[in-house]
DNA sequence: TGTACATCAGTGAACGCGCGTTCACTGATGTAC
DNA sequence: TGTACATCAGTGAACGCGCGTTCACTGATGTAC
């Protein structure tokens, strides 16, 4: 058994997976760096070896939940039939709810480690770029006029988000997870036909931006540019 | 000067005041019921002739900030343009968004506190239920088919409370609070219009419910009664 | 109007607790020769 | 292959702290007569 040997080996990652696992029973905050190490069967200062503090620890757990839910998103995405790019939106706006509402815990941890700059790496997939993506290949292939395409990102996610955050909350209840998936299907159909809309005001590019990528850039990383 | 009275006197109003302050300043967690009192100036002791504990304090700060909200977002609808009903919307909008972003530490702990039912009493007007009245009468004046009002309001707030949330947050940012503004606009205008699209599938009634309107009339207490 | 007294809403000391963090330590591992 | 030793990754006791909550108390208020 790994708990009884001296030197665990594993001891970083043990720690995140036991601090997840609390963070998913509950929630963002409640929980201790010593529950933590106690779950791994480790005494409190052994911790100390592998982060600076508790807040370290909080967010590196941040980083790696975002990682997986990236992944997660990016997989939907890809299992998606590609003959129908919208159909690609569709999942990833059911994949963004569903895992919101099977994880408000991390969820609730992963959006509040936004907040103060806890988090040192932006991760990637991220959930933004991956939108992006998706929305300039419709444009592409003649789903989504080029007049819309200007911020379409910023509608679609805020609608993917509250209805992830409402229906995570309880504040909007499904009847099941299928219900759930129609739900997300009709929000997301509904903000691209209407932001081809006619009464639907033109995007002021320049005015909303999205941090992440000019963090992104800042650290000389990867940037997906979005479409002129 | 009142705090230097043995008898304070309105005791219960001035720590649901101190809470608020802060919970402006630091978010949902992060303060004590100890600091509470030392701001008003108080034994810590004497918050326990007000309230059963820091969990009923903490209940009875989210409802009376859940109160403030919804009169705000009532008085902002309430004072827009009648001969346009779509304008009252888009104060909605408007309104939800620029509160949740000045006040991102009070809408964290109105949000988390509906997760454990802390809260007893639903409290009016409830943003649901002013927009279900405004999508109501947007059908009643021909600016919405009646075909597309079923779930509605549950788009409607997806798409507004994601904005919100993303923005609070520092996902979105925005130039300044006119680009906020438009951009709330641009998104509840665009999923009014997407809800009467040929391609947007059609509500599935009785799916999702917004369960305070069960708590509503579970307590006997007026319910707006959604458009059949 | 004045006094006796019950009730109310404060005080302040004390409690036990779990927290994050530190420190001197030690057992296990791996490398040099 | 075997031994010496530096380094690494643990231990466990201890720290000071602020927390929520309790309790016996007391000063102020308001009511009865």
């Amino acid at each position: 058994m790994a708990r009884h040997r001296y030197h665990h080996g594993q001891l970083r990652e043990a720690l995140l997976a036991a601090a997840e696992e609390l963070a998913k029973e509950r929630g963002a905050e409640g929980w201790s760096l010593r529950e933590v190490s106690a779950r791994v069967g480790v005494a409190p200062s052994a911790a100390y070896h592998h982060f600076d503090s508790r807040g370290a620890l909080v967010s590196a757990l941040a980083e790696r939940i975002q990682a997986s839910a990236g992944q997660y998103l990016a997989l939907s995405v890809s299992r998606a039939d590609t003959d129908d790019p919208v159909a690609r939106l569709v999942a990833y706006a059911r994949a963004y709810v569903r895992w919101t509402v099977d994880n408000p815990g991390l969820a609730a941890l992963a959006f509040a480690a936004n907040r103060g700059s806890g988090i040192r790496n932006i991760v990637t997939p991220h959930p933004y770029d991956i939108l992006v993506e998706e929305l300039d290949s419709l444009v592409t292939k003649g789903l989504l006029v080029s007049d819309a395409r200007p911020g379409a990102e910023f509608a679609v996610w805020a609608g993917v988000h509250g209805l992830a955050m409402l229906s995570a909350e309880g504040m909007i209840r499904h009847r099941n997870r299928r219900t759930t998936d129609l739900e997300a299907e009709r929000l997301v159909r509904a903000i691209l036909s209407g932001l081809s809309a006619p009464t639907t005001p033109p995007f002021n590019a320049a005015s909303v931006t999205a941090p992440h990528v000019e963090r992104l850039a800042a650290q000389g990383r990867a940037i997906k540019t979005p479409a002129p």
